[in-house]
DNA sequence: CATAAAGTTAAAGTTAACTTTAAATATTAT
DNA sequence: ATAATATTTAAAGTTAACTTTAACTTTATG
């Protein structure tokens, strides 16, 4: 099957997904059991997922890559079935957005402590290695 | 038992170390089984931590937060008993820290992007909600 | 000094996030 | 048309990171 235009896809089965995002077919599954994501489904009953699937996976993605559990996540970026139409939802939403901005604003501070913390543990290394380099 | 001079305290109990971190004795313990931390022994067998393992604690923790197994942490900070004679053990520290700190950059980009992605969700929230607004 | 509170170990139990398996159906390639 | 390959579901199995429990021992307090 050759490309359509310069790798364009519109659509794609779940082990194209998979593949992809370098993940199984079986942890997408699983992400729908959990109500991530609601793809399409072809006449035969197949998974048919289309490029906001794509996008949405990969945001599910990377609040996995730091410690976000699938509920948060799910909590974050869940709201795809929401109605959008009362008001006071989206009043809501508002405030846990602002809150998990904060948290996001709280885990970059911490990884400059980590980066800091392992660079004068690295310090602390290079400062031994020339002691020995002396004494030899 | 008052404090020494204000708030000073240079050896802890298993369960004032906990108390301080907001994680449970238990977990401690957790940690010293996967030899994440060793600490002292008093004459009756208990546990008795000193301000370097309170620093070692809140190392892991910070590697906790976000998606480091404790294997890795245990890869990264796990050099206490290192004998630190070897230069060739240092060298290949040196590399797995470069590897790590990479790492944290890498994922500091994410934390950006994933910002992004949060505030535009935002916007779009906020646009409908303007948008209700006008109707009304 | 007696007893309550805190600590110890080893082992079993729990939860989240997957993975594997099995048995059936669908799609693709020859 | 048929064989090979991919998907589907439901259910069971796995792993990391804890937590709980049970049976004791040590330390603190009235």
């Amino acid at each position: 099957m050759a490309n359509r235009e310069l790798n364009q896809k519109n659509s794609y089965t779940i082990s194209e997904l998979a593949d992809e995002l370098e993940i199984s077919p079986s942890s997408i599954r699983f992400y729908e059991d959990k109500g991530l994501i609601r793809p399409q489904r072809t006449p035969g009953n197949q998974r048919l997922y289309m490029k906001k699937h794509r996008a949405r996976l990969k945001m599910i993605l990377r609040g996995k890559r730091f410690g976000f559990t699938l509920d948060e996540i799910g909590e974050m970026i869940g709201m795809e079935d929401m109605q959008m139409n009362e008001v006071e939802q989206i009043n809501r939403s508002q405030m846990f957005f602002d809150k998990k901005i904060e948290e996001i604003r709280y885990r970059r501070a911490e990884l400059d402590y980590m980066e800091k913390d392992l660079l004068s543990f690295k310090q602390k290394l290079e400062r031994r290695r020339k002691e020995l380099n002396h004494k030899k």
